[in-house]
DNA sequence: CTTGTGTCCTGTAGGC
DNA sequence: TGCCTACAGGACACAA
């Protein structure tokens, strides 16, 4: 599942290679894989226009277009986006942007849960307006034991189902939010109301930590088709994982059998010893 | 407003 | 060997 520290991997990746390049064609295999505006006008909206940098906010990854557009890609769980010579085939590849090097970028999305939007200026659709109220990215400077303490404080929802709210900070999914739980030493289970001042510090600093490692191990690669760099090489977080996909097996730390709990759809890992 | 549940989608793992 | 089913999960719509 890509999360921000494989989000931003893969904005880096891109970056040189991508920035400054024309789009010139767009084949689009699957039509869902658009979410906005339509497929005519994505494919005539992008068509001869240069790609002048990459940001990124959260999970979003954003090409930065000539004339104030902007490419926006979600990759939700399974998606990748690979550089590759025009000829080449890539698999389960939902749409390809075809570029004036010879070279392609291609969408690949075996789910096809993950989208493409095109906006122009700041103008976002209604789609994409949950984008508009994430909160802060737990590496930015800004963010803080503080900040997470009020988004936390007075929520009585499980704090794993917080901290997968992109509202309360963004950028951080399953695995991330398991691991960050375990260094901080909290239960994912546990009411966020119950959380003591240390405990959202110790939280807060977890997740800064948590995101930071990921990214400078480029990723957490779990299965070859969840997620993938750019040139098709794994990432490597998935050596330094705690808890999670670590259900059944023994704690690194104390010994004790990582269990998985079900919350609301969505499965958490943890140690019932270090974990309180 | 808050919280919990269902839905989307399809390759893959596991059962028989 | 091959068919069949359950499963995973980020974001969002919707219900209570």
């Amino acid at each position: 599942m890509p999360e921000l520290p494989e989000i931003e991997t893969i904005r880096r990746r891109l970056e040189p290679q991508l920035t400054g390049k024309r789009i010139i064609n767009v084949r689009i295999k699957r039509a869902d894989i658009v979410g906005h505006p339509t497929v005519q006008r994505l494919i005539k909206g992008v068509i001869g226009r240069r790609i002048t940098g990459l940001s990124r906010r959260g999970k979003y990854l954003i090409l930065n277009l000539t004339g104030q557009g902007k490419l926006i890609f979600h990759l939700r769980l399974s998606g990748a986006l690979f550089v590759v010579e025009d000829s080449k085939e890539v698999k389960f590849e939902r749409l390809r942007f075809g570029l004036d090097d010879g070279k392609a970028l291609s969408f690949s999305e075996p789910r096809v849960l993950g989208r493409v939007y095109l906006i122009e200026g700041n103008n976002y659709p209604a789609v994409l307006c949950g984008m508009l109220r994430m909160g802060l990215e737990p590496i930015e400077p800004s963010f803080s034991a503080k900040y997470l303490q009020e988004k936390l404080q007075s929520r009585k929802a499980r704090v794993k189902t917080l901290l997968l709210d992109q509202r309360v900070c963004c950028g951080v999914g399953n695995i991330y939010s398991d691991e960050a739980l375990f260094r901080a030493g909290i239960r994912p289970l546990r009411r966020a109301n119950s959380l003591t001042a240390r405990e959202i510090a110790r939280l807060a600093q977890a997740l800064r930590s948590v995101l930071k490692q990921g990214i400078k191990w480029c990723g957490t690669t779990m299965d070859d088709w969840r997620y993938l760099l750019p040139d098709g090489s794994a990432g490597g977080f998935q050596n330094y994982l705690a808890v999670f996909g670590k259900a059944g097996t023994a704690c690194r730390r104390c010994g004790s059998t990582i269990r998985r709990v079900r919350i609301s759809n969505r499965y958490s890992s943890y140690c019932p010893e270090c974990q309180r």
